[in-house]
Parts: C-alpha cells; sequence; structure tokens
RNA sequence: GCCCCCUUAGCUCAGUGGAUCAGAGCGGCGCCCUUCUAAGGCGACGGUCGGUGGUUCGAAUCCACCAGGGGGUACCA
C-alpha cells in the first residue's frame, strides 16, 4: 500500500516542479498541528518564497490549486491556512480499508527496505562472564534486541552476536576469589549471585592485599596461555555464567544466533594473525621508549618519528605480552568482516539455544559460510567505550579497509545509573548528594536483571490471570521501561518508576492489546461495508496512528532508534484506548455497517499492537 | 587541559531536517465503573525549554560563549 504522507510529500513535489522549481526540494510534511486544518500539512511555500520571489501564501495557493488538479489516492480536501502552510485532509472513507487490510496481514517485513539484503552483525549484550547480569547489562540487550528486530523487519538479513569475554581480567578476578577465598555457594543461592559475591570479596582484598594482584596477573596470563587447568577453569566458569545470562535474557525475551568467544579468538590464532598482520603493515609500532616502551600500540597520530606519550597512542599488547581488549577486538571484526583469512568451526551451544564458535574442528557441526561475513557491522556498547570502538576503526582503516571501517557503527548508548532515592535503598551513602549514583559490580551496588523481572513479577501477579501471564507481564514492563528512553539519556533507575503499572508503561500498551482481543472475541467477523458510514474525531485519530505504523519502523530501524518505536506504540495504545472509551459498545451497535467498521478497527489496532509489542520483544497477551 | 553527552512542568522523560510545537506519564485536585477488561477515560492546575548573545520573517531545535551535571582521555574494559 502507498504510504500516505509520502504520496503528499511527492505530490508537492510535483507541484513545485509545475511552478517552475527545479532541483531538490524538501516538502517536510508533517502530522498537522491543528487537526482543523487538515491532517497533514506542508511548510513547502516557505521555503520557496526566497526561490520564487514570491509571498509564501501565494505560493501555497498555487500548490494547493496544483494538488486539487492532480490528487493522489486518498486526497481528501487540500487548504491553505496561516501564512502560507499547504494542508492535506485524508479521505478516511477510501483510506480505512486498505489500511485495516494492510494491518491485518503484517508480515516478517512491515516496512521493506529497497537496499536491504546485505547481511547486518548485530553485537549486543556482551556482558562479562564472571558475575551476574544487572540492570545495565539488560538495557544493553533489550537495546540491541529491538534493533535486530527492527533491521529484520526492514528486510535485511541480520545475525546476532553475543561476545564473551572469557579471557579478560573480570573472569580472572573472580578465578582468583574461588581457588583462593575459600567462599561457598549458599543453600538456593544461584550460581551468578554467588560468583556476584565473590567479585565483591576479591575485590575487597585487592585493596587490603595489593600482593594479590599478582595473583591475577598469572591466573591472566594462564587463562591466555589456554593450557592447563586455570584455563579449564576459566572456561568452565564463564560456561556456567553465560548459561545464566541465557537464562536471564530470554526471561526478557532476547535471544542470539552465535556466541562469540574470545578464548576461540586466541586459540584459533585470529589474535597472532591479526597482530602480525598490523605489525607487517607498520599499523602498530612498538616504541623503544617513553611511556610506551615495549608496548604494541597503534598510534593515534602522525608522531613524526618521536615516541608516542600517553594519550597519543592506544595499546593493543601490553609490555608484559598480554593483549588488551581492543587488541582482541580488533581481530574479532577482521573476522567479522571476512577479512581475517581464518575462521571458526561451529556447533549449537545447547539443543535448542544458539550457535556458538568453537576452536575443535572435530565438535563443527553447522555449516561456517553461515556466520560473519558480515556487509555491516551494529555494536551495541555503552557510550564509555567510544574511544576503544575507534579505535578498532581506525586500525581496520589503516589496513586498508575503508568501506569495512564506514560500516562499522557503534550504537553508543548512556548507562543506567541509580537514582538517589534507589542508591539509598541499596545502602549506598548518599550524603554527598549526587544527582545519581553509579551502578557497580565491583562494590555489589546494583539492581541484579533477575531481581527486577522477579520484582516486577509480583508486582503484577494478583491481577494476572496465570503464572505465565504475570512473567510476560512484568517482562513488558522492565523491556518496555529500559526501552522507552532515548539513547542518550542516562536512565535514573528507581524502581517505583520502573515498576509502575499504570501509565506510560509495558502493562498499559499489554492491556490495550488484550483489551482489542476481549472485544473481537465478541463480534463475528464480517467484511467492510462498500460504502462507510463517517468516522467519529476518536476512530480518525487512530486510523492515522495505524497509517504510521510501516513509517515509523523504518525510522526507527534506520535511525537505530528504539524509542521512537517505544513512544509511536503508546500514542497507538492511547488512540486506541480513546476510542474505546468514546465507542457505544460494539456488540450492542445495531447498524450493522457500522459494527463492521468498528470491528475492522479494532481488529487492526490489535494486528498493529501485536507487531509493534514483537519489535520491542514483548509477547502480545490475548487475556490478563 | 582536550573530546563527547546531558540541562524542557514538583518528579521521570518525549519532542531537536525552523513555522500550526510547549507535549506525555507520575504526583496533587475534581469527575466517570448495573453495559466488550477502570492496570482505563475525562477535566482543571502546572513550564519565560539552564544562561547570555548571534543568524532568521520565524529558534526548545542552528551557531558562539558561559554555568551546572555525567562520561572519556589507563600497559582496565
Amino acid at each position: 500500500m502507498p504510504d500516505l504522507q509520502d504520496d503528499f510529500a511527492r505530490a508537492l513535489v510535483r507541484a513545485a516542479a509545475e511552478l517552475g522549481v527545479t532541483g531538490e526540494v524538501e516538502p517536510g510534511v508533517e502530522a498537522s498541528a491543528v487537526p482543523e486544518v487538515g491532517d497533514y500539512s506542508s511548510a513547502l511555500a516557505f521555503r520557496l518564497a526566497s526561490v520564487l520571489r514570491r509571498p509564501p501564501r501565494t505560493i501555497a495557493e498555487e500548490l494547493a490549486s496544483a494538488l486539487r488538479r492532480n490528487p493522489g489516492q486518498h486526497f481528501g480536501e487540500v487548504t491553505v491556512s496561516g501564512a502560507g502552510y499547504v494542508n492535506l485532509r485524508i479521505d478516511y472513507a477510501s483510506l480505512c480499508p486498505s489500511v485495516i487490510s494492510r494491518a491485518l496481514h503484517w508480515g516478517a517485513v512491515v516496512s521493506p527496505d529497497p537496499a536491504a539484503g546485505a547481511k547486518v552483525v548485530v553485537e549486543h549484550t556482551a556482558t562479562n562472564p564472571n558475575k551476574a547480569a544487572h540492570v545495565g547489562h539488560l538495557r544493553n540487550a533489550c537495546i540491541g534486541d529491538t534493533v535486530a528486530r527492527l533491521l529484520r523487519a526492514r528486510g535485511h538479513r541480520v545475525e546476532v552476536q553475543n561476545y564473551i569475554d572469557d579471557t579478560g581480567v573480570q573472569v580472572a578476578d573472580v578465578l582468583v576469589g574461588l581457588r583462593h577465598l575459600g567462599l561457598a555457594q549458599r543453600e538456593g543461592e544461584p550460581y551468578d549471585r554467588f560468583c556476584s559475591r565473590v567479585y565483591v570479596e576479591v575485590c575487597q582484598r585487592y585493596e587490603a592485599e595489593p600482593s594479590m594482584l599478582e595473583l591475577r596477573r598469572d591466573t591472566l596470563r594462564q587463562i591466555e596461555s589456554r593450557r592447563g587447568e586455570v584455563a579449564e577453569a576459566a572456561k568452565e566458569l564463564a560456561s556456567r555464567i553465560v548459561d545464566a545470562h541465557l537464562l536471564t535474557m530470554s526471561r526478557a525475551g532476547v535471544a542470539y544466533d552465535l556466541l562469540t568467544w574470545e578464548s576461540d579468538i586466541i586459540e584459533l590464532g585470529f589474535l597472532e594473525h591479526a597482530l602480525a598482520w598490523m605489525r607487517q603493515e607498520a599499523v602498530i609500532t612498538m616504541p623503544q621508549a617513553g611511556t610506551f616502551r615495549g608496548c604494541w600500540v597503534l598510534p593515534l597520530e602522525d608522531l613524526g618519528g618521536a615516541e608516542p606519550e600517553a594519550g597519543e597512542a592506544k595499546v593493543l599488547v601490553k609490555s608484559d605480552g598480554i593483549a588488551t581488549y581492543t587488541g582482541k577486538d580488533v581481530a574479532y571484526h577482521l573476522w567479522k568482516f571476512g577479512l581475517l583469512g581464518l575462521d571458526f568451526s561451529y556447533r549449537l551451544w545447547s539443543p535448542q539455544g544458539p550457535a556458538t564458535t568453537s576452536a575443535d574442528p572435530g565438535r563443527a557441526q553447522l555449516d561456517p559460510a553461515r556466520y560473519g561475513h558480515a556487509a555491516r557491522a551494529v555494536n551495541v556498547i555503552d557510550q564509555r567505550q567510544s574511544a576503544p570502538q575507534r579505535m578498532v576503526r581506525e586500525a581496520l582503516r589503516r589496513l586498508g579497509f575503508e568501506s569495512q571501517a564506514q560500516s562499522l557503527h557503534h550504537l553508543a548508548y548512556e548507562v543506567v545509573a541509580l537514582s538517589p532515592r534507589a542508591a539509598r535503598e541499596l545502602g549506598v551513602d548518599t550524603s554527598d548528594e549526587r544527582s545519581m549514583y553509579p551502578l557497580s559490580g565491583r562494590r555489589g551496588v546494583d539492581v541484579g536483571a533477575d531481581d527486577l523481572l522477579d520484582e516486577a513479577e509480583r508486582q503484577v501477579r494478583d491481577k494476572a490471570r496465570d503464572q505465565l501471564t504475570a512473567s510476560r507481564l512484568a517482562a513488558s514492563a522492565v523491556r518496555y521501561y529500559l526501552l522507552r528512553f532515548g539513547l542518550n539519556s542516562i536512565i535514573s533507575f528507581d524502581f517505583n518508576e520502573a515498576l509502575r503499572t499504570s501509565g506510560d508503561t509495558g502493562v498499559y500498551l499489554q492491556y490495550a492489546h488484550a483489551r482489542a482481543c476481549r472485544i473481537l472475541a465478541r463480534l463475528e467477523p464480517q467484511p467492510l461495508p462498500a460504502q462507510l458510514p463517517p468516522l467519529e474525531p476518536a476512530g480518525r485519530v487512530l486510523l492515522r496512528q495505524l497509517e504510521r505504523f510501516p513509517r515509523v519502523v523504518a525510522e526507527a530501524a534506520d535511525g537505530l532508534s528504539p524509542s521512537l518505536l517505544a513512544s509511536y506504540t503508546l500514542a497507538l495504545a492511547t488512540a486506541f484506548n480513546d476510542f474505546y472509551e468514546h465507542s457505544p459498545r460494539l456488540y450492542q451497535v445495531r447498524d450493522r455497517d457500522l459494527r463492521a467498521l468498528g470491528r475492522g478497527l479494532v481488529d487492526a489496532a490489535r494486528a498493529t499492537l501485536a507487531r509493534a509489542l514483537e519489535l520491542m520483544g514483548m509477547h502480545p497477551l490475548d487475556r490478563i
């Protein structure tokens, strides 16, 4: 179905051409701010005023008559208002049937992108596999998962990868704790929670006994060697935590196509190969003196032969021979774009779970051609890692992969912090009166993702019909809470706000959907009459929201902006609730045509709400 | 020091290709449940969009400077 707003924009461009305007014109069509003048408005006349050297109002009149001579499909009245706005009123009677029938047939692709086809790899979550996931990790996963769903709804081929950093310091820390602190898992304590506790303890011990840091260094070295008992234990620890994370994330509707293991990148020689390549191309150098003596570094600028000082280079391999995360990330991204010339083996992580990379060809189960080979990469990583992400891109560029460097997109988002109240509730000293307090796994100050989901479930349990409904409702509430903020907003986490069930919440959206389902259950399906009865104002608002859906999906997907979809869905649910409150009970409506129209709108709202909820990873509920 | 982000109603946040854009939710106030789900709807109250300048016919939105807050700038990630 053609898109009405686009049609209006195109018609305006044609009209401008009739007035003798050549070249690019931006019609600037928006929903009318004043409903009395129309449904869509354009400020084109203002923009043409300086070109045509006529008053905007005159130009608007000329545009309007050109539009009236040659109207588009579903165009109603064309008016001119204000100092020169051209307004279009929708012909609701003609638009209604096509909007409704389109809504009843949303497929996997809601809003096809003509440019889709190339593969997009979305990397998200990448939580250190050493402790329980907290609400900050959950924000990452919800953003990434929704972006992946949005891209698929545009017709892109998407592969979701979860990078498992199982050879980093955080895993080493918990391993040190497990092996040297003698802590025991408590009765009923989940393993990931237990490891969180060990992590906090070990971090405290480092402070008290700096000599313990030697244990960490040694552990890290053994992990990176990939041989021996310690390396095995690290793999075992990471595996158990990854299982816990997958379970947590699945509660929130988040799933992955592939787990990519850092240990495999090392074991299969990806890192060595990438480093050798960068040495050969003189992308990285080893300063003989100065701050970075004995490290392999990526110089940030041309220093004219001088040795780089702090801030002038990024270390990829430390002087002790251990690679930094950025070093490993370069190797990973060379593979991701299919540039490395080496590949993993692939098998299933669990029978129904995601695929995983493997360093053991003997256990390979899956076709390697399916994975990697990205044309475009979207990395969902919080804003604090902007600098390292730039380094990865810069390394690709200097190896001669300019187009891949440009196709690597760091989707940066702000962190979740604690509101002063939440911080107090978690026992943080807030006497310094800061505006927010950071989450800290290291200090044990965080909101566990599972705990939050559990708490949300308790909140809705008594009103939900069963346990499954309660858990889906809870997941919806949490997911929507984490998605409705813009990516540049720090979420000042507050329990009351996150667990609220009224107003601008996931529960409200689910309720609207379930309400539509309950209404439909009482009505026989019925074809729309050829001649539609007039639509009430609330119905017109609803129809306009329904008409807009594919456009919103396109904008949210192309702009990698889940919050756009969140605010749209709220507007749609509000329009539907408004329609519901201001229309007579449909099953009591005698007029057959009126009932058919109402049923059609409710069904379209139901289908569109369901699709919007799915795109946000929320399971649409037929009944609550 | 340098770089990035934020500052909009009492609170939490949308809105930033200029115009018809001062919006939502929460809280507080007043209404609406014999009738498809009231986790809903309606009404009133509430903001000189951090400040100052600039560009423009027109700025919450663009530019400059300033203030406050957060983050980065590590041989952590």
